[in-house]
DNA sequence: TAGATTGTTAATCGATTAACAATC
DNA sequence: TAGATTGTTAATCGATTAACAATC
């Protein structure tokens, strides 16, 4: 399935942000750019980012540089953000709502496909076109639409069971806002954790003890 | 200022994560761990532990282990959780206030102090009990208040401006979440970015090629 | 052709892991 | 004292940077 092997993932997370500065440069004109420039607009060294780039295939010409809109395009296709992957969200508190309400899934490729809450005042209730399901019809709901994907907005202790429950219904992708630490229990499921938590300390840190 | 030179950011983004499973430990009334033990639990090696601990200074002891609570007051001291530095939120948006509403701030090191917006039908709301102040009272607020951190939920365009206003009004240390690489542009301030965009893209680049 | 810049190999640097002496 | 586990030095591994031949 894997069309590109061995890449590391401090390449593949250096994909989004590549992503992010071509098509800024796209919209600002800029049609052509050299690794040499793209370094100073970001601050990598030029032999990163060509470094980078080859993992994937040769997208340059030599003497030239790269076209700034087939690049974008290039990266789009290794991330793959043409897929739209089935996604589910769970907890359709503040943050649940915001992320369901300002996500541009379809362009991440990802389908924000349902919403699912425990609060009996939320169950019936829309955020934007989806309406929030009961949590209790959850595993009913993956047996039908399979999503591949879960987004967890719930606390830490509601976790545990939940995923248990999607790992089951062959849902092993996560997306996790949580405090509870997924990828520990299931070895083969790719989790992508934000710990807010984790990156505000980091920055009192970093305030507290200079940058450097 | 600094306490600790040279502790390599892959030390400082592990502490939080161990300042998280030791705050568990704790909770279930663990009281005692070896590096072996939590290395186990954590999915990291028994040296690393040891390595990221000794950066700041040598809490164990031989033959015995850890105790846990003891450390886990250590770290929070080496995070600087127990400052309270004034902290601003730029954006009363969805996400904004998710955030206003829902990170402990008093337990990460900071203290929310404003929260600001340009959309008139925001300016004098509430979230929590902070007030919504117009964008435009922003200088005069820091002028008078010297908040020391911007969290930034605004969108791309208005990033720019608004960081060289604060960075005018000495406001040097930035949670962003936008597309922005405010970075690139003040070489002394610390910036802690959370691009969501960019983490659900490397999940849909995981997904597509597999997770290894 | 000459100049420029890539793709790629080789060198360096830093981070992780292993090993072990110190010591509780 | 014997056993266990730390703190720390040394070895390994991987990621970044530098160099340069290929080539547009």
């Amino acid at each position: 399935m894997s069309k590109w092997e061995n890449v590391s993932m401090s390449v593949i997370r250096r994909m989004p942000r590549y992503y992010r500065f071509l098509t800024h440069l796209k919209q600002i004109g800029t049609t052509r750019i050299s690794s040499k420039e793209l370094s100073e607009i970001m601050g990598l060294t030029a032999s990163q980012i060509r470094q980078d780039l080859n993992c994937f295939g040769g997208f340059g010409q030599q003497g030239y540089g790269y076209m700034v809109e087939q690049l974008q395009h290039e990266i789009g296709n290794i991330l793959g953000i043409s897929n739209a992957y089935k996604a589910i969200l769970i907890g359709a508190g503040n943050l649940g709502q915001a992320l369901a309400l300002n996500m541009p899934f379809g362009s991440l490729g990802f389908e924000l496909t349902g919403l699912f809450d425990n609060a009996p005042e939320k169950i019936g209730t829309k955020v934007g076109d989806l309406p929030v399901y009961d949590v209790r019809k959850l595993e009913d709901f993956c047996a039908r639409e399979h999503p591949v994907m879960a987004i967890f907005c719930v606390p830490r202790e509601a976790v545990e069971t939940l995923s248990d429950a999607l790992y089951r219904q062959n849902v092993k992708s996560f997306w996790n806002f949580s405090h509870f630490d997924i990828a520990m229990k299931y070895p083969d499921a790719v989790v992508e954790n934000v710990h807010l938590n984790d990156s505000l300390m980091t920055l009192c840190y970093r305030i507290s003890n200079g940058s450097d």
